[in-house]
DNA sequence: CATGAATGAGTCTTCATTCAT
DNA sequence: AATGAATGAAGACTCATTCAT
């Protein structure tokens, strides 16, 4: 059943059928970015993709489980873009840096990623979690031993590393999201070092002596 | 069920302009909230709001004027809501802190209300900026001035006002919206002065002598 | 209950109910023949008459009783100016010309009439015969009588009253509706000797001794 | 009922394009006729045709060019008719003679043509010329030179090809219309030498030497 | 397998009619 | 009696999904 990998061309489209998940899956998520999963039309994808509408119902049953695989597929690639970033980073301080700027260097290099949550949560919020926040929560453990260790570091004036991993993660989401619906269009790259500043020394001057506690 | 001997409501029930507005507006919110806009059936509005379809399109003329309508609505009581909060209010860190909570204070009384920026910004946005960021832009400046008398005063360590309250203003949102996607339900309320906290004064402690420049 | 009848301009309205009734039709038949039976709306009408659309609702309980009304009416009018037109002309040729003439005048003067007709051919098919041709029935036989004299006369080619009759009929109804839909818009009342002549005594020339048989 | 062993239709069939619009049209055309534009449903057309509402509007993006569609299939055939009748005949009389008798043939033999005519002046007034008159001014040219070959042969009382032109193609057009519409229902080919006899040499005799006055 | 023609359930919107004021 | 706000049945059109070729 698996046509044989060297097989890429064949004369009547007969393609591997990874290659035909990943074509399709391609213009899924840029149709489903820019005009939403309402306002996509099937035909739209089929027609990027450069297959018959009939081939992407092969691979996924339904427009919902297409949205669906769409978003997983990103968030897969989040996912491990931010892992192999802070892979074999171990001082938790950098490890945070370096986890943040890949995660905002990410929706840099795919400014829809964001918009296909948006229409996530826009539209699928009957059906159990969002998948962004469902994968947010596989790694929130994982985060949390990042924040205890920089807690146990001594360096830290917040010590509950819940606390500390959601205002981060609220800071990032809300930046990424913000700079794209507003329309700003700043560099997320640039403006990653600036935010993280912020959130970890603060806007504001230590107030005097406050360590004496 | 039972009617109101103030003669409120009741089917057929002659009301004046105003409020049959208000009831159609109170019922898209709730809807369009839930369901978003697409996946909303005006019907579902009309029932929820007591009346025939056909009122809610004597006011609203179409589906779409009647979203923009909600959230038109929304975003001017948010923002009456956060201007009545720092009124009168001369020191800017505390005009600062007033502002934020009573913008969290809202999203924890109108929970819905996020999620009408959000259904926003997936469906609308081919048509200009959504709502949500016009406003925010309306109220910008005068923002910015607190965050400079603030700076004036000598208290922040960070000297661009736009920042200081494109990271707060950021914050902030995502902060709403993950909570309420996220399905987490924290008691915005609750969090408000913890968020300020972290972001005024950092999640680190100072490092030494920061600031002898 | 009936008002005074040199009370025509009260307070609130409240008119003799033959004036409502006429200042109702008399907008039903102008702007039905403009847009058609399904393309008026009751309510511009009202407008047109400058009553509710309420008040239209007493006088005639559907639209479609008045939109019959409405053609009822102009053709009694048509009728009537005929049978003015033809009263006391005993020859005929000249009862037939007069008749002819009075007919051509009518739709000169009342341009929307033939409109008004062709409308309720097409609405109304399925309910009876349209008044139109009702009415021409109705005044059928007096027709043939004055054609059967015409032939005892000794001056017809033709000897057949029915015949005669209805040629002269389709050819003024024909004319009527193609000079108004064609949009030709000649002059009725130029024509209308023309017509009559060619129908008369033909487009050709008598063929050599005719009448000899 | 019986599916026809040619294939020829039945549900779900995959038919050529040109088969499923004449398929289409041919419904269109005999529920059009039948009921008017307004009163028709799409749905009534796609029972008729037995094909899905969906096949309808594959085809003809709106009820509107459905419509337009049908009257024009019909004036084609109207129009390729009477030119095959009338080719190849020289004499200018019998030239005319065909093409009147051809005419009244076609509608003898499609009652329903001329309703839709009637119906597309009705309701599509408002944008252009209908198809009728817009086809009828196509042939007005060569019809013209017919009768005033006519004329240049003599045989004519009258000598104006238009005047000549006009009241033929008028009386025509009357008595098709009212023969349908008043529900007369007489045979039109049987009419067709009357009519021509009569608007040829007139109803009346020719009055003694018509030319001395 | 791949395709896209065919399908029809689902929705917005209109407008004749009703009835509280 | 007159009004026009309110109603909801009706109908054009879309688009996810199916299936014959």
């Amino acid at each position: 059943m698996v046509p044989d990998p060297s097989d890429t061309s064949m004369k009547r489209g007969r393609k591997p059928a990874a290659e035909r998940c990943e074509q399709i899956l391609s213009a899924a998520i840029q149709v489903f970015s820019e005009q939403g999963f309402r306002c996509t039309e099937v035909q739209q994808i089929a027609d990027l993709a450069g297959v018959g509408k009939g081939t992407i119902y092969r691979f996924y049953p339904t427009k919902d489980e297409l949205f669906q695989a769409a978003v997983e597929d990103v968030m897969q690639r989040l996912t491990a873009r931010v892992d192999a970033a802070v892979h074999g980073v171990d001082d938790p301080l950098e490890h945070l840096r370096a986890g943040f700027k890949a995660y905002m260097a990410f929706f840099q290099a795919h400014p829809e990623a964001i918009e296909l949550f948006v229409h996530e949560s826009a539209e699928f919020r009957r059906v159990g979690q969002p998948r962004y926040f469902a994968y947010s929560d596989m790694r929130r453990q994982a985060w949390i031993n990042v924040y205890q260790q920089l807690i146990d570091s001594g360096r830290c004036r917040i010590d509950d590393p819940q606390q500390m991993l959601d205002v981060v993660g609220n800071l990032a989401y809300g930046s990424v999201l913000v700079n794209r619906i507003s329309g700003r269009n700043e560099s997320l790259d640039d403006i990653a070092d600036r935010l993280l500043d912020m959130i970890l020394f603060g806007v504001m001057k230590p107030v005097s002596l406050p360590t004496r506690d």
